[in-house]
DNA sequence: GATATATGTAATATTTTGATTACATGTAAT
DNA sequence: ATTACATGTAATCAAAATATTACATATATC
């Protein structure tokens, strides 16, 4: 994956204002979260917010693990957020150009 | 305008691959360009240039200006960087969420 | 006058994205 | 058995973004 690919897929992730909500909410509250967590905390609809995960998934903003409850047959899936680290400026740029 | 409508409209502008392109094409080169050596160099069509050096002036990451040619009754609209720097961590969206 | 270079934009078509609703499944508690 | 939570996804509709083609305009040069 090309350096273009690669920070234009990051970017277009946290892009959206429901996905950058939802990356500030996890940031905030500072401990994993679950689907209906984040819906119902955003106050938006469940199965639009887990559209939206999914592309913070595939944009590496965002993890999730399966954690089953303790000594019962149910599990959550928990979201966690990424160690990314985008910073983006002319000077910047210009290094990455010239490699 | 919040945070997250600010941060959404310069990184959707960024977040395009030929957007991407033009950026770090103006980054590299150093210098202004006008429509059609970017197009040219990028081997993009024209009219499509155009619109995506509009979405880029919308969200503030690029600049132009006409200048008349020397003597001549001609004129080219320049393109040129503006000062963005975008920084995204999880550290520091918490610090904004807790505003 | 024809050619090359430059601008701007309108119209259109295609593709992608975003959002809602609905269905299917399963566990725990009342 | 019903209610409350939780998951996942398919289907559909609406809206936005992307890309091409074409038209109009203007100047400079051959």
């Amino acid at each position: 994956m090309t350096f273009v690919e690669n920070v234009s897929q990051k970017l277009k992730a946290l892009a959206h204002p429901v996905r950058l909500r939802i990356v500030m909410l996890l940031a905030k509250e500072g401990e994993d979260m679950y689907l209906n967590q984040i819906a119902n905390k955003l106050e938006i609809n469940r199965a639009l917010a887990k559209i939206h995960l999914k592309k913070l998934e595939r944009g590496n903003i965002v993890k999730s693990r399966i954690v089953l409850l303790d000594g019962e047959a149910r599990a959550l899936r928990y979201y966690s957020l990424g160690d990314f680290d985008i910073h983006i400026s002319p000077e910047l740029l210009k290094q990455e150009a010239e490699k």
